[in-house]
DNA sequence: AAGCAACTTGCACACGTTTGCAACGCGTGT
DNA sequence: ACACGCGTTGCAAACGTGTGCAAGTTGCTT
């Protein structure tokens, strides 16, 4: 497609009226493209624009017969309905915008499969955006406007007060996934990383750890602080264990492998590590076990986050907290869709759900052969 | 957002002059809708709406001082042009359809990510729909074509052909990612899949592997067929090995790992498994290992392709073939916008690399401990 | 036969933008 | 003083569709 060129205005009294009885479709002709119209549809089927219009508007008022003859007009011109045009006088673009931020960990692939589906099914068409950074998600953020688009998505930073406040006034809905920001006019869908926090610290006490090593991901995100802070009140209440150490800004395997290995060897042994994200856990089970040649789980424990499906592979078989994609994805979805008139700026809070594997101990295990 | 309600109509005597002086952008209410357009602006910034318009076209003649005017008019209105508006009058959506029917394998959201961001880097916007079987992908292709796509991108099954002779008179290309159809008007990226299978064999004999196991994906792909072929073929110029067995069909972790572990208690012993997705090789590698306690390499080797970040994690060091994502993604970008007019179904194959790692020996390793 | 309701159909305007064309302003050269 | 040219500006016609309104048609009831 050549990029920039002027258009090759046709005349204004081109001939629409299509070969009657050609097999090949006649639409115009400008430059390399073709294009088929109501217009040229309505001629072929001896009926008026409005009547291929009303054809393939469900909920229209046209005879069988007419939606017959039109449809087999269109069928024969290889006819499909203009979207661009139609959203232009509906002023709905039937488009959900999707900023994506993450792309390394493979819980977001399955994320982006859902929501492409579920879009699909109710009639909606996704675009698709990358940006990480915030200067990345508002420059997404405008485009995204700039195509009108119904509603956006945010897997990735929250974009800035101002920008989010003009979309509140455009009346294009913003969600943040797993993310949320103080005072942005955007609903959050968001795990209860406390609970999850706590119940995590009573596991992993409950078989016999004490010595905790806790790794986060990405510094600012809330969601790895609340984590903490659950695991540390269970510490606190409890009057047991102890957080020998703390990592943040750990994301990937590689990261995490890194990790255990450099804060071993400077001195320091846990014998529990809470990573919030199963890439870095699976870069700390590898690092501990072929690096650092401890037994997990006699030695050490390792937990992660998302239940990726490595996480089950036979290798690994990691003790994880597997998130609710599915209802993530139709809270987000039935918020943005919803015309309830409820309170917009909502915050939607989902229960993760811990699945023990073997990189934790298990009750039985310790009856069997008691800690020390 | 209501999804079907009939449009309050304005008044076509609607006030359409923002309030002069004030903070709070005027624009137009609809419903709950408030949009901005280069009215708005051009009634703000005194102007008309060609010089709003002028202001946003990037090579377009208007004067310093009425640019600068409608700069600060749209800053103070929050406009964005209405890109739907301009698809219209331009004839170019600036959109590119991207159906994607493998979601398993990170590999392709590694291209996803690729994908999007050179797209955006170009200026263009990618739209997501899912779609494998072939019925799905026809009706993705219908939709991108309502959407007036400038192009598509298939990572998925290929349309039909009728479907795709329409795309082609509509003057939209399409472009086929690690898949080929003979016939069709469409352009394929595809691997240079007999050489990558005649390298492999040649590396496994020389390394003293003699029974193998080929295992593939989904059946009806050529790669995978010309990938055994070209194995075969080295097989059989040096006379030497043999091919015990075949899978097909075996898609995923869980497929490989299954597989492996039937096919050796049916009492058939291979010892180099060839697959042809790491995923379904790591799968066999866990099954070898773990549920068969065999050890790889010295008794058995496994091979697999994509090289997806799992496949260099220490606990599972696979042997497998590297794609060059890249030169993939810019082959079929330079493919879609290349406007030379070179012959346009074009077939574009590429070189896989082979990444030794630790599921085959060496030939150090050979010298150092000949086998038997 | 006339009246009426229900349904169908076409006209024409609207959606927000781009852009060819003509008009205009202004400086310069003769 | 006038002609000329150049850069800027506004007008108005598109782009392809949806839809309120009024006119037309049909079938039924009284």
């Amino acid at each position: 497609m050549p990029a920039k060129k002027t258009r090759a205005r046709r005349p204004a009294t081109r001939s629409r009226v299509p070969l009657a009885g050609a097999r090949v479709p006649g639409g115009l002709r400008d430059g390399e493209r073709v294009l088929i119209t109501s217009h040229d549809v309505a001629a072929l089927a001896g009926v008026s624009r409005s009547a291929v219009s009303r054809t393939f508007t469900p909920a229209a008022s046209v005879s069988d017969a007419t939606r017959r003859k039109v449809q087999r007009a269109a069928a024969q011109l290889g006819y499909q309905p203009n979207v661009i045009a139609r959203s232009l006088i509906t002023r709905q673009s039937r488009l959900i915008g999707l900023i994506m931020g993450e792309w390394e960990n493979p819980f977001y692939a399955a994320m982006l499969r859902q929501f492409s589906e579920k879009l699909q099914a109710r009639d909606y068409r996704v675009m698709l955006l990358a940006g990480s950074s915030e200067k990345d998600v508002d420059d997404s953020v405008r485009l995204l406007r700039q195509y009108q688009v119904d509603g956006i998505v945010l897997v990735s930073a929250a974009p800035s007060e101002e920008l989010a406040a003009e979309c509140a006034r455009a009346g294009v809905r913003l969600v943040l996934l797993n993310r949320e920001r103080q005072g942005l006019p955007a609903t959050s869908i968001v795990l209860d990383n406390a609970g999850i926090g706590r119940e995590l610290a009573a596991l992993l006490l409950n078989v016999g750890y004490q010595r905790f090593l806790l790794v986060r991901g990405r510094a600012q995100l809330r969601a790895g602080i609340e984590r903490q802070d659950g695991f540390r009140s269970v510490l606190n209440a409890q009057r047991r264990g102890q957080i020998i150490g703390e990592g943040t800004d750990l994301v990937g395997y590689a990261a995490g492998r890194q990790f255990i290995r450099e804060f071993v060897e400077a001195g320091k042994q846990p014998d529990a590590v809470v990573c919030s994200s199963d890439l870095t856990a699976l870069g700390v089970l590898d690092g501990l076990r072929i690096d650092l040649g401890q037994r997990v789980p006699d030695d050490i424990a390792v937990v992660g986050f998302g239940d990726i499906p490595a996480a089950s592979w036979a290798a690994n078989e990691l003790t994880t907290v597997a998130l609710p994609l599915d209802g993530m994805i139709d809270a987000a979805l039935s918020d943005m869709f919803d015309d309830s008139g409820a309170d917009r700026p909502r915050r939607v809070v989902l229960p993760g759900r811990i699945i023990e594997r073997s990189t934790t101990r298990t009750v039985a295990s310790i009856q069997a052969a008691p800690s020390r």
